[in-house]
DNA sequence: TTAGGGTTAG
């Protein structure tokens, strides 16, 4: 393709660089060109133009005007030109554009194209622009290099990046026309419109520009910028940014670019320090960019920078327009901004901007109380259609849900199920206005979302019903909803029954369906019925939840149902699911429970052999168990183990050895292992410092128990309820009620209550100091 | 709307 293109002398394209192109279309564009072009022409006959313009857009045309056979032999080009600029609408304009080369001895050009290309793509009508495209190409019409970059910008303008590229191609391989630096430009600015990645296409434009000794200009690389910033190529984009800064280039075109991709890359801080600096350097931010900017800084979740963007929009002077306030409500809104939300509200009231539908259905739930929401729909159903209506009252519903007014977003809901019922008689007008809308699924999902989230679940039941009956669908949310609220209630019948409506209606369940009924079984305890779900769940690809398995578990094992709750485990297996390291943790802490201590490790070591990696809270179950079977030495290879794993013990994992060795008589291992703590820098908590106390006191050592007492104190670890009944009991036992005492006192104005044994172990403390001798 | 649960002291 760039053979085609013929080597242009330095002078000739340093008068394109020159020269950059507009940015907008202009009519200058079309009229410079054509004037240069027709030089020849003889100047055009305005009452000839007039004459057409007035033929053709009379009412009703006709075709066989016998003033139309005289004027015909007349027609030139320009003349053409002229009257399709003359014309307003694009249909008249077609009409007289398709009639002219019927007429003898006339032949469209470049300039009359254009000149209907630029009527179409105004009007948006891209199947004709499509057309004309591959008309000028099949009639072999020669283009000016300025002509073909007019047509590719109105094909652009409507999107059509596909079409230029290939119209580009057809006319330069036809040799239609020899494309320069500012064709390429048009071309490479129909590019950048492209919403599809398209830096293969630009790269491969630039290479041909370079390849034809096209220099690029602030045009060229503009497009390239957006191209890379659309395709979030941030190091490309800021090449090409480095180099239009060095050569002077960046304007506020190029900065808006800029600051609108870092808004689409969350970078909102960034943009909005860009658009400061553009602000120092005199730059300012065109109306279609604060818009653009205002949307995406909400969408960001940045209404606080959007608001200050509205701000800057406002001091210079633009219009604001109700899209604005529309996209600054609803953050605000969403973000629970109500005040703020509310003072816009009344702004643009005082502006005199109308709130639609859209914004009154956002703002509605931010009034305070019921009476104010209604009266705003009340004010306004005059103006609105149904649409608009239902908008309205669905956000009355939701606003009246969310404030906890749900009796009156029942009774509202009742009067749309009797939609256009008669109200003659009705003394609450909102009655009446709430009869003229019918309700819809969702009117019905937020009043039973609120009843049950209210515990109203008859309600909310009926409600269902009701809404079957007057033939409103319910949604796979209601469903889901319905079910888990009477789950969470232990109704499961009804859950079931639901299920099966839900399936019979032609809904799928879903796995949170399925789960909530799981959930219910797992509470209940009821295997067999848990298992026959997990089978209808398996069939459907829904995975139960391990939070219900391990919380079943958890329930048979607190019942000493150990087996059970393996076997359990086991039957999941069987069916697929394969429970965590947290199920089984819980089954091996079951069987510790009971003493089965040989069984809970040889279920370790089967898991382990499973392939599953059990972590800290599992070896501290099994070093839990040893320690309470008094096989401390074992606990403590376990512990040796871990660390050989790569495992770090926790605060638990020493504090089940210490207590583990005071429990057997050894609290001098149980100080080692307090030093081990301090040794691998794990901080000794408030059960760490009691576990042990008790034990110095177990071995009858009150004066290291009272220094370990101290120390606890002086790490800043604060003693606790139990800690001090600790230490209480343990002064009694070892003879020292009166110590006892003054703790017990201290407890007291630390407003904890002791339990009764800590009373009964210092009045027996006392007593045995009495020496009473024996009745 | 939805997970993540299991271990320690008197």
């Amino acid at each position: 393709m760039a053979l085609l293109l013929p080597r242009i002398s330095k002078t000739h394209r340093n008068l394109w660089k020159s020269t950059p192109p507009p940015i907008i279309f202009s009519k200058q564009l079309t009229g410079t060109a054509c004037s240069n072009h027709y030089a020849s022409d003889t100047d055009t006959d305005p009452s000839l133009v007039s004459a057409l313009i007035s033929i053709f857009t009379k009412r009703p045309f006709s075709p066989d005007d016998p003033e139309l056979k005289t004027l015909a032999p007349r027609l030139t080009t320009k003349a053409v030109e002229s009257v399709l600029n003359g014309i307003r609408s694009w249909k008249t304009a077609h009409v007289f554009f398709t009639w002219a080369p019927n007429q003898c001895g006339y032949t469209h050009n470049c300039y009359t194209y254009n000149a209907m290309a630029s009527h179409l793509s105004r009007a948006r009508q891209n199947a004709p622009l499509r057309a004309m495209a591959m008309e000028v190409v099949s009639s072999n019409c020669s283009l000016t290099p300025g002509a073909l970059g007019f047509f590719l910008r109105c094909l652009a303008s409507v999107d059509l990046v596909q079409e230029a590229n290939f119209f580009f191609d057809q006319v330069t391989a036809k040799g239609l026309c020899v494309p320069n630096s500012y064709s390429y430009n048009c071309l490479l600015e129909a590019i950048s419109k492209s919403k599809s990645n398209s830096i293969e296409l630009l790269e491969m434009r630039l290479q041909e520009m370079r390849d034809s000794g096209w220099e690029f200009s602030k045009h060229t690389l503009t497009p390239a910028l957006q191209v890379y910033c659309n395709a979030g190529k941030f190091e490309k984009a800021l090449n090409v940014f480095n180099e239009m800064y060095e050569r002077g280039w960046v304007d506020a075109h190029v900065m808006s670019i800029l600051v609108v991709s870092f808004s689409k890359w969350g970078e909102v801080d960034k943009a909005f320090d860009l658009i400061e600096r553009m602000e120092d350097h005199k730059l300012g931010l065109n109306e279609k960019t604060f818009h653009v900017l205002i949307h995406g800084f909400v969408r960001q979740s940045r209404v606080d920078k959007a608001l200050q963007l509205f701000d800057k929009m406002r001091k210079s002077g633009f219009a604001l327009d109700i899209s604005l306030y529309d996209v600054l409500i609803g953050g605000l809104c969403k973000n629970k901004e109500l005040e703020k939300a509310l003072s816009m509200y009344s702004e643009m009231k005082a502006l005199g901007i109308h709130a639609d539908a859209g914004i009154l259905a956002k703002l509605i739930p931010s009034f305070s109380d019921e009476v104010e929401m209604i009266r705003v729909l009340e004010e306004v159903q005059g103006d609105l259609d149904e649409e608009d209506m239902l908008l309205l009252c669905t956000s009355v519903l939701n606003g009246l849900t969310n404030n906890g007014s749900i009796d009156k977003a029942y009774q509202l809901l009742q009067a749309m199920m009797q939609y256009e019922s008669d109200s003659e008689g009705e003394v609450d007008k909102i009655l009446v206005v709430m009869k003229r809308v019918r309700p819809v699924t969702t009117n019905f999902k937020i009043v039973i979302d609120g009843l049950l989230r209210f515990g109203k679940f008859d309600m909310a039941l009926s409600l269902y019903k009701d809404m079957i009956q007057i033939g409103c669908k319910p949604n796979v949310s209601i469903y889901n909803n319905l079910i888990d609220a009477l789950c969470n209630s232990d109704r499961l019948d009804e859950s079931y029954k639901l299920l099966r409506e839900m399936e019979q209606s032609g809904l799928e369940p879903t796995h949170f369906t399925h789960n909530s009924i799981f959930g219910c079984l797992c509470r209940r305890q009821d295997v067999v019925a848990a298992l026959n779900l997990v089978k209808e769940m398996r069939a459907c690809g829904h995975e139960p939840w391990i939070k219900y398995s391990t919380l079943l578990v958890k329930q048979l094992c607190k019942h000493e149902k150990v087996v059970e709750a393996c076997n359990f485990l086991d039957n999941m297996v069987h069916e697929g699911f394969l429970p965590n390291i947290v199920a089984y943790s819980t089954a091996i802490n079951g069987l510790v429970k009971i003493q089965e201590v040989d069984r809970a490790v040889q279920l370790f070591q089967d898991i382990c052999a499973q392939g599953y990696c059990p972590d800290v809270v599992s070896h501290n179950i099994l070093i839990s168990g040893l320690c309470k079977a008094k096989r401390v030495s074992e606990a403590e290879s376990l512990l040796d183990e871990m660390v050989m794993k790569g495992l770090v013990p926790s605060v638990v994992t020493y504090n089940l050895l210490i207590d583990g060795w005071c429990k057997t008589s050894h609290v001098d291992k149980a100080i080692l292992c307090l030093s081990r703590m301090f040794g691998e820098d794990r901080e000794p908590n408030v059960i760490t410092y009691t576990t042990l106390i008790d034990g110095l006191f177990n071995a009858g050592r009150v004066d290291d128990a009272l220094v370990l007492w101290n120390n606890m104190g002086r790490k800043g670890c604060a003693p606790n309820r139990i800690a001090y009944m600790a230490l209480i009991t343990g002064l009694c036992k070892c003879g020292r009620p009166d110590e006892a005492l003054v703790y017990l006192r201290e407890m007291e104005e630390k407003e904890m209550k002791p339990e009764i044994f800590v009373y009964a172990a210092v009045v027996s403390a006392r007593l045995s100091e009495l020496n009473l001798p024996r009745q």
